[in-house]
DNA sequence: AACAATTGTGAAAAATTTTTCATTATTAAT
DNA sequence: ATTAATAATGAAAAATTTTTCACAATTGTT
């Protein structure tokens, strides 16, 4: 189910919102300042952002910059009652995905909300952690320096550690799904490719994220 | 570059469309029907279509829908005078990504495709053609029953030919643009992977998409 | 038809990636 | 501390991919 946050001061059509997207069967939560809203932010899950421009402490636009700035990509649609297009190209220029004038029906709302999630959801093409990166299209890992290309193997590795981090992750799993081998515990490919892995990691970052669990397998910790 | 598509049968605005894009460096090109839309569309690539609702033969709705049942899903920004909401969720439906009301600023047509390509760009996930598709994650072909695995030269040589359909493209431009080599005329490499290509493209089909034009290059024709 | 230019091809060389193997290092348990 | 099991490593073998090269085939022009 859908998770929106309502960053709105005008009570009267927040509510009217919330109540709408409830009857939606939507989750949602409503923050009534821009300070608040970054802090909701930063602890819980949202599908979509919905802010106000014009919003107490904190502009909508700024909150919206920060949430970029933070590497969060997540949809956001900011709401104004202002209709030049000036505001328009600067809130497109921050990283917002749309932008609805004020007065709008609830029915408008719903549309756009559903057409930047559904376009989001199929859209992931990086794979964040810690200050990297995972270019998914590329094969390539990055730190905000270098770019490195990986080979097809180590590639698939990450990849697969990084949608399994913090569990623990036996040999003969990663045998089998990563490189789809026909169940053969006499090998020790995977070792050595955690070996290239680390090593390439290591370039990039001074951290160690595989961690080896003695007699069970492997475990990617991001912090 | 980019290369814009747009399907408007008011002259005056297509026109002065067409001399921004063009001072802003953008390739582009004007239909004024939709009839001859859908045929430039199904023989030429574009970044985006920016359609008018209204335009003579086949409305610009109607030329988003058959887009999409054709599986491209090339951006669609829909330009209208009208302005009321039912015709906007209309649109969504119909696979739009944005909408834009008249009158409108040039900057904000450009803001609006700027955003929705970029978008774009970074969320498709395989590339539709004649009865094939390639997809981008997995760097496989595929028909409807078999999928191979592309190595990575013939996978970027693919993927290019592809976001260059229907156009002559050089050998040395493919040097420059696939393998980004330093200038060098003295490699066949080109030739000999497009012979890789075409071998694999046959397995799955029978049809022979990459052409050669007798000393330009090779060009990629989807039908 | 003869030609020069251009393109296609098979095979091998070069480069890269993947996997194996023998050995060393580390770990947990006695 | 010793030991047996497990993991890491360096180096090389095997497999794959990329590139080169020499030659054959095709094309457009005369």
């Amino acid at each position: 189910m859908m998770n929106v946050l309502i960053v709105e001061d005008e009570k009267q059509i927040a509510n009217s919102l919330k109540k709408s997207f409830e009857s939606e069967g939507y989750d949602c939560e409503v923050c009534y300042d821009g300070e608040r809203a970054l802090d909701v932010i930063s602890s819980q899950y949202f599908d979509v952002f919905l802010l106000d421009w014009r919003i107490p402490k904190v502009s909508g636009i700024e909150v919206c910059k920060r949430v970029r700035e933070s590497n969060n990509q997540t949809p956001i649609i900011l709401l104004t009652a202002l209709s030049d297009v000036k505001n328009k190209i600067e809130a497109f220029n921050y990283g917002a995905d749309d932008y609805i004038t004020k007065p709008f029906s609830f029915e408008e709302v719903l549309a756009r909300i559903n057409a930047v999630v559904r376009r989001y959801k199929t859209s992931v093409s990086t794979i964040e952690f810690d200050n990297l990166s995972l270019n998914l299209i590329k094969h390539t890992l990055q730190n905000s320096e270098v770019e490195v290309k990986l080979p097809e193997m180590e590639f698939e590795l990450l990849r697969y550690f990084l949608e399994h981090r913090a569990s623990i992750i036996s040999r003969e799993k990663l045998c089998d799904d990563v490189w789809k081998l026909p169940y053969t515990p006499t090998t020790n490919v995977v070792d050595v490719t955690v070996k290239h892995l680390r090593y390439k990691l290591e370039e990039l970052s001074e951290k160690k994220y595989i961690k080896t669990v003695y007699g069970e397998g492997y475990i990617f910790i991001t912090e």
